[in-house]
DNA sequence: TAATAACCAAGTAATATACTAAGTTAATAA
DNA sequence: TTATTAACTTAGTATATTACTTGGTTATTA
């Protein structure tokens, strides 16, 4: 398992997909302005997106991209994976000495951790995510009419 | 939360600590060796983890390190942070449109996420994977003497 | 006093990140 | 039909990170 910056730049512009793409498909460059991330990265994310379906792109003028499936179906170790490009940590199962040796013991126990953790991010959805948030917008209150939580939840129902 | 190759090396070195540090200092030359890491990358990543209490340095000949407290109380949260500076994600709290903004809306929701990855991996501490692994090799059994998680364990005790 | 191994600093090849530029293709609206 | 939109594609690039090399110094032990 991997997670760097590239990852959060997916898992944001998915985060902006799940919110803003109730009534219509949202565009990258939307999403580029919203996040304040480059045009042209956003089109190499989300080519690795749509390789995995987790996008569906849609062209021409009031074209866009949707979610691929509904949000309550997407984790985040999906979106991760997508992008980041699930990095198979030193298998040195049968290269090596593996025979209860030093290295692999510890590898296998690292190969344990990141699985736990791929388990870990494979349970949150972006549904998941947009819920927990609304929860506590609600807590805080908003102000800005037409994009606080609430009202984007309530153009979803 | 970032997790990186970076912080998979020290996690990797330091369960070699817990393993191997029982009776006596583990000079980063063997875990070099174990690990196939290039022993003044070691030393980097030690120093970033000295700096912290995580491990104890010891001079001179028969000389080494020790993990710095109990391999129960160091959690891989720890270790991570320790070599990858944990970097505050954009925090735009303040400067931008921040009330109920898109921006800072997803923003905080990844906020959370990553939250929720830290608090994860708090929970998990070295002590934790060691046993966690001593359970699955007790099930496979195993073959070289000196070198397995039961004869590590036993000599720990 | 010699050997060991931590500790320190500077430089570097290789890779990944994030972006720019310059297109092509498909769909819509004039 | 034509212009516009926005997805899609490819190539190139500045910057940063990764992982390493080199060449030290300091402290400790034999």
């Amino acid at each position: 398992m991997r997670l760097s910056t590239k990852g959060r730049y997916a898992v944001t512009a998915m985060l902006d997909l799940a919110l803003n793409g109730q009534d219509g498909p949202v565009t990258l460059s939307d999403i580029s302005e919203n996040q304040g991330i480059s045009l042209s990265y956003l089109e190499q994310l989300f080519a690795a997106l749509r390789a995995r379906q987790l996008v569906r792109g849609v062209r021409g003028p009031g074209g866009g991209y949707f979610l691929g499936r509904p949000a309550d179906e997407i984790s985040i170790a999906d979106i991760i994976c997508a992008v980041d490009e699930w990095v198979e940590f030193t298998r040195c199962q049968g290269k090596e000495d593996c025979r209860g040796g030093q290295r692999c013991l510890t590898h296998s126990l690292w190969d344990d951790l990141s699985r736990q953790i791929y388990d870990f991010l494979t349970d949150i959805t972006l549904a998941d995510l947009v819920a927990r948030g609304l929860e506590k917008e609600r807590e805080c209150g908003s102000r800005k009419p037409g994009t606080t939580l609430e009202e984007v939840s309530d153009r979803a129902a």
